[in-house]
DNA sequence: GCCGCATTTGACAACGATGTCACGATTCGA
DNA sequence: TCGAATCGTGACATCGTTGTCAAATGCGGC
């Protein structure tokens, strides 16, 4: 800035206001200090502009989630980032793996790089490692978990509900032996739909003794495994509800490798990849992570602009997408 | 700062250097100072001691993909971002869409925040307008597709070599009526993948006018009507190698639409999710995004480490996947 | 011709940190 | 016992920019 100055024949401050676009500068002096800038590429530095100016603004928003490898925390990012291009805002994402040790360090790592929000996808028990950031005024949003222990924004799914409707819709269709295959409990999204699941078992008035619950399936093996044993036990189930996309996908290579995918039911929760090029397509409650990002997105930016308001909790529905492996209707023969 | 360096009755210098690890620190002085620091819950600002250190980097690397909400870009994030960790880098992402007006925007909203290093896939036909900021020696790799009017570091798919591999395999199957989806010619990468296919068919010394090109597909909607179209015409072709992964999935469609699913063969370039459920699997030649993330993110680094040799391009190979589709056989009867 | 006012400009301190250097207090060897 | 080397510490300038305030300039009105 000061080679620019000199070249131009100004002082650095004048140089600075032209930079900042302040109207007190006469149009000769203008042109000579742009044709100096240009000439020497200049680019001023944000960061020690911040140093000085008041608001103290990084134009910086911290994303973590499962991980950049991923559908579903894929759409969530590209919704932020449309938000925040808009605003001018860069996003910084880390993939977080559902390793709370991680979480702490990504945070903290976003923290020092002061960003002015941040969005995450906790999953760590409680998330009061975050209090001084908030106390310091960082505007923080959850995404598909809600926070524990600190109140702060949070978008989520209707997990329960989502998960109950899918339920009802395999009832309706006439079975009675269904299997849950759930990740782990202590995942707040899993114990949700698993809660989802029984309510409108209950609700129907079947016993959950019909019903098999596998849970702790964290990976698509697992998850195939599983159900290859339920398929091969004394009574298979009539109809499958998985609660997660690599369970579902886990669940549809079991059910084809004993080539039960024709008649037996399945609905996965979260939309999958193609589910419709498959035979049968794969009927799943969908999700909305375009949604529940870019609300995320203008909770950050309505914080930034002032909004103190107590924290919400904003819930996305889901929706049922019929393509077919939901409507298998069950034996009759039962 | 300077609060920290009150409450423990020092100055701000000694609690800089027991910020910094520095050594020589009294064990009394550095035990007042580090309990003042966490009273305070005090965090350094990085941005303000790059200001004065010698080495001004920021810690920082800028990716740019066609959408972060993309299977082969998240996974070439996720690479580089594994990467970026270790070395205790930040990155951002920023989508482009292979709009090349916004390329240009976004690597300028990356270097005012001063990257230490940047990773892009270009779609703009030529890309000197990083020169300057190449000058500024900031390291930059191309992913995907080479840089043209530049010289940078690399680090690409062996697209024609893989097209013409995938196309030697569905000749060795028999077929001759070959049909190739491409997208738009211009993108780089898509004239290689056409070259390729030609070159392969010039080799096995097939008429270049028993197969049909079919480009200008840009997305799945194109590319489905596409086939459609030429599965209805009066010579339809026995197999298809679609060019890219959109319009595998488009193709994916029109062959199921039209029930030739299971008689056309159909090589897709770059792998698709879940394409081993299909019924057939779908026969790929993948790409290996990881490993390319990988090595652009060691060649910045290695620039950044002070490499200055030559800009180099680094071919990754390409693996034909076979599941099935690529492996119909071509109809005897010809 | 003088005064007041608006316009344009620059000097200076400050933001939060670190590099340099110099100072006083120890420790050590001769 | 003394000088030299070592250790721990702080004063100060500095990084690139902006906020504050005052100075210089030009203009119109009396």
């Amino acid at each position: 800035m000061r080679q620019v100055a000199e070249r131009a024949g100004v002082s650095v401050k004048t140089v600075s206001r032209v930079v900042n676009g302040e109207p007190s500068v006469a149009p000769a002096t203008l042109r000579r200090v742009l044709s100096a800038a240009a000439a020497l590429d200049f680019q001023p530095d944000p960061h020690a502009g911040n140093l000085r100016r008041s608001d103290r603004r990084t134009r910086t928003l911290g994303l973590l989630i499962s991980s950049v490898d991923n559908p579903f925390a894929g759409a969530i990012h590209r919704a932020v980032e449309d938000a925040a291009i808009g605003r001018g805002f860069a996003v910084f994402a880390s993939s977080l793996d559902d390793d709370p040790e991680r979480e702490e360090e990504a945070v903290a790592a976003f923290t020092r790089r002061r960003v002015d929000g941040l969005i995450l996808t906790t999953s760590a028990q409680e998330q009061s490692y975050l209090e001084p950031e908030v106390r310091r005024g960082t505007p923080v949003v959850f995404v598909d978990r809600r926070p524990t222990g600190i109140a702060c924004d949070a978008v989520v799914s209707d997990n329960a509900e989502g998960a109950a409707a899918a339920t009802r819709h395999l009832l309706a269709h006439g079975h009675r032996r269904l299997a849950y295959l759930g990740d782990r409990p202590a995942i707040q999204t899993a114990g949700e739909r698993r809660r989802g699941f029984l309510e409108a078992l209950g609700q129907a008035g079947v016993p959950v003794g019909d019903a098999v619950i596998v849970e702790d399936l964290h990976d698509e093996t697992v998850a195939r495994k599983a159900l290859l044993r339920l398929l091969d036990g004394p009574e298979p189930p009539t109809a499958v509800f998985s609660a997660q996309n690599l369970i579902t996908i886990g669940a549809l290579r079991a059910l084809r490798e004993r080539g039960r995918h024709r008649d037996t039911a399945l609905i996965g929760f979260d939309d999958v990849a193609l589910a419709d090029l498959m035979d049968p397509g794969v009927t799943v409650m969908a999700q909305h992570p375009d949604d529940i990002g870019r609300i995320a997105a203008e909770r950050v930016f309505a914080r930034l602009d002032g909004d103190d308001s107590p924290a919400q909790r904003i819930t996305v529905d889901t929706t049922l997408i019929e393509r077919g492996s939901g409507e298998i209707p069950a034996p009759s023969n039962t």
